[in-house]
DNA sequence: CTTGGGTTAGAAAGCGTTTTCTCACTCTAT
DNA sequence: ATAGAGTGAGAAAACGCTTTCTAACCCAAG
């Protein structure tokens, strides 16, 4: 067959020590056997006379051996490994989704493989094809790509889990935060306590998660004619949130809902350094909950967004697909209200 | 050779939409040339009839062929893949690091597995040791695990890049953060404000970038005499921090060394809400310049850790050792520091 | 007209596994 | 004693690609 002692200098995919040579027929030669046997031993698969399979064993950890994972993803067809697709890891929320998955993944055996589309809604769907090809599924946070473009894309993915996003009558599997309904009861607590007139500090236009959080407003406006909701476009991140300060001032409001956490602590630190008191002269809510948010001065009302738990169920919803349970219906997770000091009773007018 | 027209079921790593089926057979047949020829003309080899490499070229594209990855790396022995192996993908440092690994990295061509060793020692050699089984080299940040074993460890991983943590002698390359420099030169900056009597929030005690800073305060402690520095022990996290703050009262010094932001806005919102000024009654000191650290109030002095520069660098000396470069010296990055408002005078006696 | 060098394309040998297929062997039942 | 079933191990094909090796071909030079 091949060279019968050595083999010639090969690729090196393998340990770099010297040590583990010719992978699975070194450990068949030194057990004398075959590497189908080896195999079926490594494997655990029955119907092996025990006095050899103790012989592969030996052999086995002798030589240190472990099997290559490339060869055997290449003939099993599978990869133990799931991509994330994300358009920015220095979002928070992305590294938070990000670790919730790779733990629930790890949990079941499965690897992450990352990658960061760096914002670039052109390049992503090239992106995520390339990444799937390594992988057996991917993970898809594209909150910024036409749904059009999903619509094209996902088929091309499969399997795919979608995060934030929904794709409706596709049958692509989702999982997402309500922030309609987040936005939503976060108005209605500012209005509960007798807030009128009340600011949005938009985030980016683009975004379906703006978006959504606008329909919830729109809902909240519908419900109660009797408020009055300004729209302020500002950001998504903390300088954003800062630069927004005289914006605030100037729309005379008596409280305002901040896109997320960020904003929220960029505007209230431009507030406090402006003399404005938090929360007697105007209420701030944020979005997120990130874990700055209780340690801020007032500490922050928020919605809590657990984006851990989210990145765990999406895994889920993941590694149901690839057990063959089919998808069932989009998950939603509801966010909490955490009511702190940065909200309180509308200013007497 | 194989079968002609057809090739039974095949296992699935290949697109689920009935497309692209036979891979570089299929697009052979349909150029009407060989598998070699298709090879050639994909990986733009040189020496091809124009008129081919046309046809070839038509067919793939018609075909929307794409060469499968883990074939390629199979027979290349290289994967374009690094691991990054963290022991807590939680924690925003890591976060960070594994941002500017991933950017850098990308732009060089190569993807990023993580692995997340979720704190624990133990498995976290055989983690490593499998994630770079499907990588061509692996990042590795461990900061709690003992030389000893990281020593035993590294030469299994070749090529490896540490982060934060030297093996000298072994050749192994690196890059760390000075933490000691910084620390030191924050303390430096307390004692030029007439601090006498001064306090360091330690972190875990295991972990390396505790001990370094620990060392950066001992050659401190040698050059100032005259000031008195007192350890308390404390954590990592915000809660820690708040919760150290009775402790920090009790030890009556004027200003406090935490072992990161995340301690020092725990500490400093706890002080607040006790009626204590800060910096006036005490002055506090993070480590990190966490994006909040410039956003809280009184803002916050601390030292600037570039998290994602650190892992642009550990791609960058990865990439030159992947080239072939011989490693050179440790790099090491010096934090610069950045005064703020929650440092001020040593309050009167 | 033949020989030799330079191209270009295909055949085939891997890369390191898993798995089917085949065969040899052992044990039981006739 | 012998056929038949059952068990266990090896040979070989396959996974999808790259690359060496070989052969065919064309053209220029002797």
């Amino acid at each position: 067959m091949t060279g019968s002692t050595d083999g010639g200098a090969a690729p090196a995919v393998r340990s770099p020590r010297g040590e583990r040579r010719g992978g699975i027929l070194e450990v068949a030669r030194l057990a004398g056997v075959s590497a189908s046997t080896v195999s079926r031993v490594v494997n655990g698969r029955t119907g092996v006379d025990p006095v050899l399979a103790e012989r592969v064993r030996d052999a086995a950890a002798e030589l240190g051996y472990r099997a290559s994972p490339l060869a055997r993803s290449l003939v099993l067809g599978r990869t133990q490994t799931v991509a994330v697709v994300v358009p920015d890891l220095a979002n928070p929320s992305f590294q938070g989704m990000l670790h919730g998955i790779t733990r629930a993944a790890a949990h079941d055996g499965y690897r992450v493989l990352v990658a960061d589309s760096a914002e670039d809604v052109d390049d992503e769907a090239s992106i995520a094809r390339e990444t799937r090809m390594r992988c057996d599924a991917v993970i898809l946070c594209a909150p910024r790509t036409p749904t059009e473009t999903l619509a094209e894309l996902t088929p091309t993915l499969e399997p795919v889990v979608l995060v934030n996003r929904t794709l409706p009558g596709s049958g692509v599997p989702s999982v997402a935060i309500d922030y309609a309904d987040g936005i939503e009861r976060l108005a209605a607590h500012l209005a509960g306590l007798g807030h009128r007139r009340i600011a949005y500090l938009a985030g980016t236009r683009a975004s379906a998660s703006d978006a959504v959080r606008r329909d919830g407003l729109a809902r909240f406006a519908l419900a109660h004619p009797e408020i009055s909701l300004v729209t302020i476009e500002a950001g998504v991140g903390l300088a954003d949130g800062e630069q927004a300060a005289d914006e605030v001032l100037a729309a005379d409001v008596s409280a305002v809902l901040a896109f997320n956490d960020l904003v929220a602590v960029g505007l209230l630190r431009a507030l406090t350094e402006r003399g404005v008191d938090v929360p007697r002269d105007i209420s701030i809510t944020g979005f997120d909950d990130i874990p700055f948010a209780a340690y801020t001065t007032p500490a922050l009302t928020t919605a809590e967004v657990p984006v851990e738990a989210l990145g765990a169920l999406a895994w889920q919803r993941m590694a149901a697909v690839l057990g063959g349970t089919p998808p069932g219906v989009d998950e939603v997770l509801v966010p909490e209200l955490r009511l702190r000091g940065s909200t309180g009773p509308a200013p007497a007018e």
